[in-house]
DNA sequence: TAATCAAGTGGGAAAAAGTGGGAAAAGTGT
DNA sequence: ACACTTTTCCCACTTTTTCCCACTTGATTA
């Protein structure tokens, strides 16, 4: 399971380091798409043929027009990106999909289960602020319904 | 059962030494989440898996489409941590997770029936008082509704 | 009360992870 | 075909983490 949070150099070349732990489960070969939310996805193959897959299907339980479907589909398949991980663990990110979370220095590597997601740094720290507050609810409530 | 109430030190590498009383039945792995209030949760592998299950949506390989679902992922994923137990039953304690309860010094360690708790030590004998003072009153009232 | 043992704490050395950069390879345009 | 840019691959340095050993403290018992 993909869990944790890291901070990691994004250098000149546009490579940052996966994180050790994320490794083994995430192979050789990733896809990076535009995430929801100020951030990147990262899919291991296997998990990104069931994403597509889910996407693509407009029977699907997202209850969208075709037409928003069909911008949404592009959206998300226009920009994804197959990527390789270099010999020492480091992807590349393209630069058309740094540009979009404004990536650049520093970046924040998270583990959500069974996705990685790519922030910018402070981008995450605001992101976690917000969130701590209502995810306390949240929880509360999730534990009562034990 | 885990019970008890543990003062120990955290050290400059981040270091915690799990009480011998609580080695055996955690095991050599364990994971650390925020927790609710002031402290973080520790758990068995066995109890995470259930906990994780409950905490994502266990029907939709696609929960990152709801805006709630994936905040509130990202924020109990993103921040638990897979933590080894080294050879003499030590923890690391990723610094993101020390940030949020204002870890340092001195860490109370609290077993709480199937899960372990850190907590602060000043925080804990905060919240220890408080609890008290409503554990009298809760006591009288229950005495005098015989 | 000294010796012994168990639990907890601290720190040095080795190993691993992360970062940066040079050189070879591939691609592009003239 | 050549010069020039971009990408890929690999090596090397630095920092962080992990592993292991040893010391301290406090309880136990002979």
């Amino acid at each position: 399971m993909l869990i944790g949070e890291y901070i990691h150099t994004i250098d000149e070349k546009n490579r940052v380091s996966l994180p050790v732990k994320f490794r083994k489960e995430m192979g050789k070969k990733i896809i990076i798409t535009p995430g929801l939310g100020q951030c990147l996805f990262i899919f291991t193959i296997k998990e990104w043929e069931k994403v597509s897959k889910k996407l693509s299907d407009a029977d699907s339980n997202l209850s969208f027009l075709k037409a928003d479907q069909r911008s949404f589909n592009r959206y998300m398949f226009g920009r994804a990106a197959e990527v390789d991980i270099d010999s020492i663990g480091r992807m590349l990110i393209p630069e058309f999909l740094q540009e979009g979370i404004r990536l650049r220095d520093k970046a924040a590597i998270i583990g959500v289960k069974d996705r990685v997601e790519v922030w910018n740094e402070k981008a995450w720290s605001e992101q976690k602020e917000k969130v701590a507050k209502e995810a306390e609810q949240l929880a509360e409530k999730l534990g009562n319904e034990k």
